[in-house]
DNA sequence: ATGAAAGCGCTAACAG
DNA sequence: CTGTTAGCGCTTTCAT
């Protein structure tokens, strides 16, 4: 059998509960017993059940990240991989532990989450990337265990959440791409079921308009930020007459998809065709051209979620003392849309 | 109060024990009262509260992944996310969730984990890359939850690992270099702390001793599989006289970096100098020039280490059915070590 | 096929 | 400062 608390407490000649007390730091007792505790715990290498913790304090130590996408797609993008990490780093500061909770990809009934409802054993969640899922919606909201959302979602509005200012962003993108001289600048947009790829196009709106510019059709494309939606993004676009002169994609992903496509095409980037991106993934810097492209910094954005969720773990409220938080993000002017004259 | 099993119970007229056999799908419940539990369980919305049943039952449907890096080095690669992209696919099917466990930072004395240690959480283990970790091996042959190691140890030959073929991969990459008529092959090797390393060094090793080169100390650098340390390397190999022709570095990412080195010295990758790579990440095959290298099933490890292990838990034996799984490399030849001539 | 009863290992009032 | 006493919510023999 494993060793108990019960053990340790007959080892160290107390009671349960002071050697529980003990184990939990709580003030209140006598040194000399105390000692004689961490003595037994040592002696015996005991380990404390975390089942048997959480039960019956009703507190687990651990947050859930709830990614809601199809694990094949999940790390094809480094987005995820760098907000968890971000989380992670504030979660261990503080002792908590991460349970991963990914989308089986069988999404046809019910729940497609394991953890999801499993009563006591998350303090808190994190939602990365804000899908307007259906299921997991209608959870956030009845749900008792605090949860924040990554990215801003417009139909639960008394959800908290972390985002960065997606839209002044891409403002910014168009903006200088403007002043470099372009003026057909075409974009390959995100999904606009997520808030950030409307915000994304939002801003790019919003730049023309303010330029006095018409925002066309035709060099509006939704892609889905993967790589291959912003390759075939671009083909359509190639299609356009006259060509555009710039593209804005975004997301860096599309933007390396956007940039195959017009490789094959026999267009040069940036002589013949300015690229941007966004995101600011670590390929960015790394491809030929390097990319000009909007940073969002992805860790501090996991941070933040994390700083966020602990303290209102921690806090016991009702609601969180910060609601929301928007992180800036940065442009980042690289090769990829300099003009050669 | 949040609604328990007893709840259901009295709703469906029936004790506890058959609710409860009710929601775990025992035989031999009347199909009648099946039905009633069932209702019930639908009517209150009930959710089983997971730490009272790990508590009882013994068994928490969770497994860890244990990933000892420093947290902000975890994802500069894409391996571990395509690795636990893997894990995920297989727990996913089998009902299991997933604990992320990352060293801590401060990785000062005793316990870098958190979770390692917890007694009742986990039913199982995947560490992720073997390194040679003083503490995490103890834990290792102390532990008692099955566990599995990805990437081959050389220390505790007891404990079930998956690996990769690592050393006839880097053997097969250096005869493609030699055929290509390369001579002066210099290697960035791996940590040699990590057996991934080590055994990349040998198969480079195997290849030369083979074609009756020797291994000329010089032109064999350490990395630690970081861009960072390529770069690093790159700059050393630089200084040698005459310049290597070709460079093998042990992992795409210490290739980039190499390749950056290169290329800040005036060289061109493959005109003055072949460079090829090992993992075939995404990168390696966006770079320019796309980088040959030696590709591994990352995410087919993850799946075989998640396997093995959730077999090994289900059958309930001391020790798995199958030791250890190799899995084969496959060499992909790319423009960066095409000779001009 | 079902119920009674005994824990699983721990925390947390409460009393002293 | 410490011990006593109840549970936390569920699974699991053991009867019946």
């Amino acid at each position: 059998m494993n060793i108990t608390l019960d053990d340790i407490a007959r080892r160290a000649g107390v009671s349960r509960s002071t050697a529980s007390r003990v184990l939990n730091n709580h003030p209140h007792v006598n040194p000399a017993v105390r000692e004689r505790v961490w003595q037994a715990i040592r002696d015996t290498n005991y380990q404390p059940n975390h089942p048997a913790r959480s039960l019956a304090s009703r507190r687990s130590q651990v947050i859930g990240i709830v990614i809601p996408q199809p694990i094949n797609a999940l790390f094809a993008d480094p987005y995820f991989p760098l907000l968890i990490e971000g989380i992670a780093q504030i979660c261990n500061e503080r002792q908590f532990s991460i349970m991963l909770e990914l989308a089986t990809t069988t999404t046809t009934d019910g729940n497609p989450y394991r953890l999801i409802g499993q009563r006591g054993f998350l303090d808190g969640a994190i939602v990365a990337s804000a899908v307007e899922d259906e299921f997991l919606l209608q959870w956030l909201t009845r749900e008792t265990i605090p949860v924040v959302v990554v990215g801003r979602i417009t139909s639960h509005t008394s959800i908290p959440y972390v985002d960065v200012d997606n839209r002044y962003g891409a403002q910014k993108m168009i903006e200088h791409l403007l002043e470099q001289g372009y003026r057909r600048i075409a974009t390959i947009t995100g999904p606009m079921n997520i808030v950030a790829g409307r915000d994304r196009f939002a801003g790019y709106c919003d730049a023309l308009t303010a330029a006095g510019l018409p925002v066309v059709h035709e060099l509006v494309i939704e892609g889905n930020f993967s790589e291959q939606s912003g390759y075939n993004a671009m083909r359509t676009l190639l299609q356009c007459d006259p060509l555009p002169d710039a593209v804005f994609a975004a997301s860096d992903m599309m933007a390396l998809g956007a940039l195959k496509a017009a490789r094959a095409a026999g267009l040069d980037v940036p002589t013949d065709l300015a690229l941007t991106g966004f995101d600011d993934i670590p390929l960015a810097a790394a491809m030929t051209p390097p990319l000009t492209t909007v940073r969002q910094p992805i860790g501090e954005l996991g941070q933040s979620a994390a700083r966020l969720l602990l303290d209102w773990i921690s806090s016991a409220a009702t609601q969180p003392a910060v609601q929301q938080v928007v992180l800036p993000t940065e442009l980042i002017v690289r090769d990829s849309c300099t003009r050669s004259w």
